[in-house]
DNA sequence: GTTATTTTTGCAACAAGGTTGCAAATTTAT
DNA sequence: ATAAATTTGCAACCTTGTTGCAAAAATAAC
């Protein structure tokens, strides 16, 4: 995978200490994470309005998607092989299990062509299927 | 369509002019409607909490169903054709119109059987689209 | 490589969504 | 009609996310 600073090049964005590490926790993780997650796993650590903020650019210049899992939590991750704006993220489910709360992206699980009624224009999706993942479905 | 009184005896529920009220506006309202919509279309106001907790309840209940579509904003619908427990929610889609903010079901869009990682269980969704309306996409 | 400009950071403060505890009011059961 | 159970409204609180502003850091210019 790309170096962090890197990647915060290909997107035009500047190089700060928090900026790469959001990137090297987003990269290290398997699952995707919410704001308060991320920010527990900095080194040392930032500032809540700080992480939010980047959030936010980062997800409006494309380098990270955001899923809404529920009104009160919303998790972000790193599209699979990013390394430059627009050839990134490709439609997909996402998997939340509601007992261990583990929240992933399913990139397998093509979502087939949405037909949408006549005259409406779609943008952008968020699915998200809730039930219960591998481990916990004893 | 069956009357407020109904629903709620039905769903077990007792008979409150904020419930009836919850449901009449609901009826009559063709997209869903977030909370505090709906405390907007009250006739004399109820409060908030009271609110959130019907919504909770019917909720739970399955006499309405909640649309999760952004962090900051989750919407409520009555399933087509509710009449009384567990036979009424079908898995579909629902829109956003980035525009003009309308959200609805797309009952006419089915959702194609959704197939999942060995080992994991479905329990519910929750699919948003979004993009523009018919009136917006001009 | 210093200096000036731009961007980011952290802090305080705020708004909105949602929840909890509790006493008063309303419903339902007796 | 009365007692028991549920619901309501209010105050208070937590979490998510945002805004304004001065200090600090990063980028650009010299």
């Amino acid at each position: 995978m790309v170096e962090p600073e890197i990647l915060l090049k290909n997107f035009n964005l500047s190089q700060t200490q928090v900026r790469t590490e959001i990137i090297k926790i987003l990269m290290e993780s398997a699952l995707a994470l919410s704001m308060t997650e991320i920010r527990q796993r900095f080194q040392s650590p930032c500032d809540r309005v700080t992480l939010y903020r980047n959030l936010k650019t980062f997800t409006q210049r494309g380098l990270i998607h955001q899923i809404f899992i529920d009104n009160q939590d919303s998790k972000y991750v790193l599209p699979e092989n990013v390394v430059e704006p627009d050839k990134n993220y490709t439609e997909h489910l996402h998997f939340k299990c509601i007992r261990c709360n583990l929240v992933k992206c399913l990139h397998e699980m093509q979502v087939g062509a949405i037909s949408l009624p006549e005259g409406y224009k779609m943008l952008e999706t968020n699915f998200v299927v809730f039930g219960l993942c591998n481990e916990c479905n004893n």
